[in-house]
DNA sequence: CAGTTGGTTCAGTAACCACTGAACCAACGG
DNA sequence: CCGTTGGTTCAGTGGTTACTGAACCAACTG
């Protein structure tokens, strides 16, 4: 890989590694954004970022479970081939709004359980419960216009 | 504590434990949501969760940093009380506001170095960029909204 | 000033995690 | 049916992290 290349991956890698992405992860996502052709299998992968195979396979894995990539379907071929995912973004969000309903819940939980309990009390939980009411209701708009946007 | 506010507590560290929260950071913020009143010290909190006083130290300490929890003010105290921060939601959207903003920065730079590079390769990376301004604009319409419901 | 109380710091630990390299398991090609 | 090639699994490692308990620091109280 070229220099300047191999600076850009290493630039990506460190951005997804400060979220608390593998390094190596964070390294396939940078290569992926900018070879050519835009896929790769993990033999390849291994080579051009110089790490073993065995972080490679297990690499792909947490990235293909995460939504981040996908395997390239090419019939008949011998490697699978990895490219990132067009729709990620959607994955993500999605976990995200499934996360926000989980917690809007356990407020709800929350509020049962301080059924008779003082106003003041239960005020606070009434707030989170709103707040990721709020969220829910956002993160859904989000999506709309998201997949507005693409089509 | 009672048993079924125990209960309750576990619940929501499970949660967040779930999102890489550690559990006793989760155990705080869980006993925050339902305490009566709703501000413990540091002294309290290790009593009632029944962990050392230097686990709550750094976790109150963490707590702080993601905005969280904040110190309540009382002049005069001895102790310094937490209560859960009204505008933690503020504050995280901020700071995910700032990483969309540093991740287009690195889609542009990609899009520099592949200046001359055929178009299909840089079409990529427009298609990562203009996702990443995108959710800029829909973070920062999200958080003009939540600061209008708030007012 | 001594004693008490609230909090931080720090050494020590147990568990976990990213990563490597080697062994292993297909599937295909001569 | 052997040899090769693409991939997974797994034991071993170096490093990190959440947590405890003890020592320590600082402020107020009699």
């Amino acid at each position: 890989m070229e220099d300047h290349l191999a600076r850009y991956v290493e630039r990506v890698a460190h951005f997804w590694e400060a979220q608390g992405v593998p390094r190596i992860a964070g390294r396939i996502l940078g290569y992926l954004m900018v070879c050519e052709p835009p896929y790769r299998s993990a033999t390849e992968l291994a080579r051009e970022l110089q790490v073993s195979k065995g972080s490679v396979s297990s690499m792909t894995r947490l990235l293909l479970a995460s939504g981040s990539i996908e395997v390239l379907p090419r019939p008949g071929e011998r490697a699978t081939d990895f490219q990132l995912s067009p729709d990620s973004l959607e994955k993500k969000l999605l976990r995200r709004l499934e996360e926000t309903v989980a917690f809007r819940a356990i407020a709800d939980e929350g509020l049962d359980l301080l059924a008779d309990a003082p106003a003041a009390q239960r005020e606070r939980l009434t707030a989170i419960r709103d707040l990721y009411a709020f969220l829910e209701q956002e993160l859904a708009g989000l999506m709309d216009r998201w997949r507005e946007s693409r089509s």
